[in-house]
DNA sequence: TCAGCGACTGTGACCGTTGACACTGCACCG
DNA sequence: CGGTGCAGTGTCAACGGTCACAGTCGCTGA
């Protein structure tokens, strides 16, 4: 036996016919226009209803010029940021009556393919650049688009953009832990930024400026870079730290992953945490929490979404869209990995019996 | 100063006019038909990058009917499961010259909206459903579709499907722990499944069907609900268990998430894992590996590759797509959270000094 | 009473691409 | 030398909507 046949989809014009009505009527119905009266609309929704009609975007963007989707690149798909920005993205985005298509480009090959192919290029009606380290010419290139862009989670210079100050949040995180009495404070930064382009010196810089506002000496031995998901690297830093003539009170890791690594490490060395080392991480990796990890919490979800909202109102107005600019705040999420520095115990050579802790 | 005009983007007539040929040769040229000379090739190919022309597929599909997109319905963005499978998935459909349309439907009313609108319909050519929990009606609004299903992570009778087996990898977990030693086995099953779809009581058959095959009766004390993602009950759990007049050596939890958040209780209340009591997960979660979990990992990229080779398949030959299946195989994870069960301490009444320990 | 208006609906061209078909040469065969 | 086949190319009618424009109809105001 034949398997029954696939119906093909119904047709304006079939449920024009079956409504008794013009296609014309059909398309303004279903498309919310109100110079259709009531009786009619009652009839034409009744009849698309029945034979479960779908409009078809090919065929209305092919003369609107609409697609009614967003294309979205983005440098992976398994990393729990990005799934964040994309949760809060798609129900914006369906709000909007916008379908969400997604370019996961990770690979070197992937990289060329898209950037030569443009894949994107009418076939969405804005692009979502989701931290994406592009270099000068895939910018150009995507530039070349023609089409709106808008950038999440990455400040370029007079584009649309949803992003977090991410020198400020990480100045605040470190003037959380010099509060807390630490002096001798350590920074990890990812060696390879994996594709991803948050402004990795920006958090460094407000690292920099917090302890400079301390009046606290720069100490190039305490900022160590380390591997960012993998790799025996964390373990040497942590072990460069350790051996220090004055080591660290209190790590500010750039990334939580590196943060969640760093608590596995130390747990593996027996060094207290908080007791003996404060660990302060950044993202509010979901996570963080389970760990009992302190950290600077980036809004992920709703930087998604604000991003969605901008998409609609630079699809609108195409015109608009150089220099719209959405900054989310970033919380300081205080949790059990950080504490009081640890009162300081008197060293060889020192000449006093107890250091006073400095008020 | 009025902004540059936006570009619309050239037509195939544009590049026809351009290299002097029709807008059929180009047609043809582009897709890669061989009835084109290479000279004519050259040109065509030429004026095309000269004006940076990309296909509408809007207009294409129009008339082939096919849209060159794949939907994918999932339940949420941001769990680790969907985002590892869906980056197994992205490069293999962009392999395959498809697009990846993303319909994240998560509450009631989203649900009830896609169902109703289904707008996916004509949109794509195939849809992918990956873990997602359907009801009756659901399902069935599924069928009317009229356009391929691909169900992934869970199994639907009849239905092209890519999963893996449920009950032989829970099964296995649990003759690993009885191998260990272990004899009361406590399972930990998440009260709701959130919108997941996985096989829940095959994994609970699997770990039943182990240990009837030791000769071990079955306790229900030992089975308790815990809610999947937050909540106190998972507290209260461990606390019954911690308090049966026997209590178990070893915890099997139904998902990664559960047995991270047992990981932490039990460190809370001093119970060293695994001396005390071994943990086995189940998902090979990316954390598992830094939380030194042992786990059933499932190949999430692998399932979402193979459900973009079958979708590719299944959208080329429209009549298989009923009865194709791909199982895929969970590997057990050994790690740090499991060990030997302790030697039972002599009990009062057992009459024994030193139970021995059965082979 | 009738022009004028507004609310509603129909008509037909068109969006950009594909595919069936027709056409043109040229090589080959009988 | 004419017919045949084939490679290469052009023509033209779809595909399924939308939009500008042109009715039609009943009502209002002069």
């Amino acid at each position: 036996m034949a398997g029954e046949v696939v119906e093909k989809g119904a047709t304006l014009a079939d449920v024009a016919q079956r409504a008794g009505v013009s296609p014309s009527t059909v398309s303004r119905t279903l498309r919310g226009l109100s110079t259709v009266s009531p009786e009619t609309r009652a009839r034409v929704e009744e009849a698309a209803r029945e034979l479960s009609f779908a409009i078809s975007r090919s065929a209305s963007s092919l003369v609107t010029g609409r697609t009614g989707r967003v294309a979205v690149l983005v440098p992976n798909l398994d990393s729990w940021f990005l799934g964040a920005a994309l949760a809060g993205m798609a129900p914006a985005l369906n709000a909007a009556g916008l379908d969400m298509l997604i370019y996961s480009v990770t690979t070197a090959e992937q990289r060329a393919q898209f950037f030569d192919r443009l894949p994107a290029r009418r076939n969405a009606d804005a692009l979502l650049v989701v931290s994406f380290a592009l270099s000068p010419e895939e910018r150009a290139r995507l530039d070349d688009l023609g089409m709106p862009l808008v950038f999440v989670s990455q400040h370029e210079q007079g584009r649309a953009g949803v992003y977090v100050d991410d020198v400020e949040a990480a100045q605040r995180g470190t003037r959380y832990l010099l509060n807390l009495g630490h002096r001798r404070i350590a920074y990890l930064e990812p060696a390879d930024a994996s594709g991803f382009a948050w402004s990795s010196r920006a958090r460094l810089d407000g690292y920099r400026t917090a302890l400079a506002e301390a009046g606290i000496d720069q100490d190039d031995d305490l900022v160590r870079q380390v591997a960012h998901w993998q790799g025996p690297s964390l373990e040497a830093a942590v072990g460069r730290l350790l051996s220090l003539a004055e080591p660290p009170t209190a790590i500010f890791a750039e990334t939580d992953d590196i943060a969640f690594r760093l608590l596995t490490v130390l747990r593996g060395v027996n060094v207290p945490v908080p007791q003996r080392m404060s660990i302060l991480g950044f993202d509010g990796h979901a996570m963080a929490e389970p760990w009992d990890l302190s950290t600077m919490a980036q809004p992920a979800r709703r930087l998604g979404e604000a991003a969605a909202e901008l998409a609609h109102r630079v699809i609108h107005d195409p015109e608009a869209h150089r220099e719209r600019h959405v900054v989310l705040p970033v919380e300081l999420v205080p949790r059990g990995s950080t504490g009081p520095a640890p009162i300081p115990r008197p060293r060889p050579g020192d000449g006093e019996g107890v250091r006073e802790r400095r008020a």
